[in-house]
RNA sequence: GCGGUACUAGUACAAUGGUAGUACGCCGCCUUGCCAAGGCGGAGACACGGGUUCGAUUCCCGUGUACCGCUCCA
C-alpha cells in the first residue's frame, strides 16, 4: 500500500486533502491522472448499466434534500450509535453491543425497557447497565458516561444567517435521491417493471474510523442502481442472481480486475441493514486485507417507497398494465463505491518487473481505462516540432501525452508508471514514411504504423 | 473518540543545540538514432504554533497529519 500511495504522490493520481494547511484528516484530493482514471471508471459503469440496456436509465439528483427524506429514510433516527464512554480509562464503546454481548455471556433472557437496540433509549440503557454491573472491557470498572446518540449524517444550514437557517444534511447515501424521484422518472419515461435507476454522486458520512488511503472515507462518490421489481412475477433471488453476476462481470470483465483477488461474501443475518432481507458484498483482496467493492445486490424491499408514501402523503405505487395491479414494487440495490474501485484498479494494475540491471514499475491499466491512452515521443528534439503536429491531431481521438524530456527510453519508462498502454515514437524515417513505430506497453512490442492507419490499429486494441 | 509511534526536498532516506546532505525524480542547455546513457548548470525540505536557550530542525508543550491497536462501519 505505501508504495501505491508513494507512486499516487509522485504521479499525480491522489494527493492528501488541503496539503499546503496540514491537510485535513482523511480527504484525499485528485490529481491529474487521478481524476481522469475515475472518470473513465465512471463512464465505463455508465456505459455498462445505463447507455447499454433498455431497462436501466440515470438520474442525478441533488445532495441536499429535504429533512423529512431522511425521517423517512430511518436515518435521522436509525443512522446512529449509542456511544458513552467510560469514566475510569477513557475508552469509548457502543452501550447496545456491550448489552447484547452481557446477554450472550450470561444467558439472560433479560433486556433493557424499551429495547429495540441501537433505538433504546439512552438512560434505559444506561440504567440496564449500572443495574447489572456491566464492566469496562478494558478496565474492569463501572463508570460510565449516558449514551449519547452520534449521529453519523453532516449537518449545515441553509439560509445565510446562522441563527435563522434550517438545519439541513449532506446525503448520506445517494440512493434516496432516487426514491424520491421514483414517480418523476416513471411518468416521463413510460418504463414497465421491472426496470432501474442509475446514479453517480457524492455521499458523505461522519465515520468513526475512516482510514486505509482512499478506502474509507467521510466524503465518498458512490454509483448506485436501485431496481424496482414486482416479486410476484419476478422473485428477489432471481433479479439477485442477475445483479450478482452483472456487478461481477464488470469488476472483472469491464474494469480488468483479476478473479483471484475477489471474493464474493453473503452478509450474516447481524449485519444486514434493519430494511434488508439480503446482501452480497463483491469484496476485493486490498494490501490491508479482504474489503468490499460492491454491495452487489441489498434487497431493500418495498421499504423505502412505502416510507416516502407515509412521510410524503404521495402515492408512490406502480400499476401493471398487464394485470391492473396496483403495488409498491420491491428494490434491490447493487451500489458500488467509485473511489475505492478505483483504488482496486490502482492496486491490480500495479506490477514490478524485473529487469536485467533495474526493475521497471507499470501500471497495467486496461487500455480504455488508462488516463491515458498514448503518448508522442519524438526520438530527439529535432524532431519536436512534426511530432507535436501529430500529438495535436491524435487529440480529437484520444487521451494524449506529448513528452520531449530525456533519452526515449526514460519516457518509455515513464508512460510504463502511469500505465500508457502505447507510444508512438516519431523518428526521422517518419518524416519521409509518414509512420510512426507504436510500442506495446503489455507486449514489449513494437509495430511500424502508417499514420494513416493508427486509428484503426489503436481502436482494435482497445476493444479487444 | 482513546492509547502508542512517527513527521527532514516530488519520492525514499541521512546528519546535527551553531552554514541541513545523499540517491532517484524534476527543469534548462549540449548530446541523442527505440527501453532508466553521458556532460554542464539549476530549482527544491526541517508539518504548524508556542516555550526553554545567546542560538532550536534537534529539547519541552500544544495543534495538525499519517500509521498501528481499540472502537466503529447503511
Amino acid at each position: 500500500m505505501d508504495k501505491i500511495i508513494s507512486l499516487c504522490k509522485r504521479r499525480g493520481f491522489i494527493f492528501p486533502g488541503s496539503e499546503i494547511y496540514g491537510g485535513l484528516a482523511n480527504t484525499w484530493d485528485y490529481g491529474p491522472l487521478g481524476a481522469q482514471l475515475k472518470k473513465n471508471v465512471k463512464d465505463l459503469w455508465w456505459k455498462t448499466f445505463v447507455e447499454r440496456r433498455l431497462d436501466m436509465v440515470g438520474i442525478d439528483a441533488a445532495i441536499l434534500m429535504n429533512p423529512t427524506t431522511w425521517e423517512a429514510s430511518g436515518h435521522v433516527s436509525g443512522f446512529s450509535d449509542p456511544l458513552m464512554d467510560c469514566k475510569s480509562c477513557k475508552s469509548r464503546e457502543r452501550a447496545d453491543k456491550l448489552i447484547e454481548k452481557w446477554i450472550h455471556e450470561n444467558s439472560s433472557e433479560e433486556r433493557p425497557r424499551n429495547w429495540a437496540g441501537e433505538k433504546t433509549p439512552a438512560k434505559d440503557l444506561l440504567e440496564f447497565i449500572n443495574d447489572k454491573k456491566i464492566p469496562c472491557p478494558i478496565c474492569g470498572k463501572t463508570n460510565w458516561t449516558e449514551p449519547k446518540a452520534f449521529n453519523l449524517m453532516f449537518k449545515t444550514r441553509q439560509g445565510v444567517v446562522e441563527e435563522e437557517g434550517k438545519d439541513i444534511y449532506l446525503r448520506p447515501e445517494t440512493a434516496q435521491g432516487i426514491f424520491v424521484n421514483f414517480k418523476n422518472v416513471l411518468e416521463t419515461t413510460r418504463k414497465k417493471l421491472p426496470f432501474g435507476i442509475a446514479q453517480i454522486g457524492k455521499a458523505f458520512r461522519n465515520e468513526i474510523t475512516p482510514g486505509n488511503f482512499t478506502f474509507r472515507t467521510r466524503e465518498f462518490e458512490q454509483m448506485e442502481i436501485e431496481y424496482f421489481f414486482d416479486p410476484d412475477s419476478s422473485p428477489w433471488q432471481e433479479v439477485f442472481e442477475m445483479w450478482k453476476k452483472d456487478s461481477l462481470n464488470f469488476v472483472t470483465d469491464i474494469l480488468g480486475i483479476k478473479k483471484e483477488n475477489l471474493r464474493l461474501r453473503d452478509h450474516e443475518k447481524d449485519e444486514l441493514s434493519f430494511y434488508s432481507k439480503g446482501t452480497t458484498d463483491i469484496e476485493y483482496k486490498f494490501p490491508f486485507g479482504w474489503g468490499e467493492l460492491c454491495a452487489a445486490g441489498a434487497y431493500r424491499t418495498d421499504y423505502d417507497l412505502k416510507q416516502h408514501e407515509k412521510f410524503s402523503g404521495k402515492n408512490l405505487s406502480y400499476l401493471d398494465p398487464y394485470t391492473n395491479k396496483t403495488f409498491i414494487p420491491h428494490v434491490l440495490e447493487p451500489s458500488f463505491g467509485a473511489d475505492r474501485v478505483t483504488l482496486a484498479v490502482l492496486l491490480s494494475a500495479y506490477e514490478e518487473e524485473q529487469l536485467e540491471e533495474e526493475t521497471r514499475i507499470v501500471m497495467k491499466f486496461k487500455p480504455d481505462l488508462a488516463p491515458l491512452t498514448l503518448a508522442v515521443l519524438p526520438l530527439v528534439n529535432k524532431l519536436n516540432e512534426q511530432a507535436e503536429h501529430l500529438a495535436n491531431d491524435l487529440l480529437k481521438n484520444y487521451r494524449v501525452d506529448f513528452d520531449t524530456s530525456g533519452s526515449i527510453g526514460k519516457r518509455y519508462r515513464r508512460q510504463d508508471e502511469i500505465g500508457t498502454p502505447f507510444c508512438l515514437t516519431f523518428d526521422f524515417d517518419s518524416l519521409n514514411d509518414n509512420a510512426v513505430t507504436v510500442r506495446d506497453r503489455d507486449t514489449m512490442k513494437q509495430d511500424r504504423i502508417n499514420i494513416s492507419a493508427l486509428k484503426e490499429y489503436i481502436d482494435r486494441k482497445l476493444f479487444d
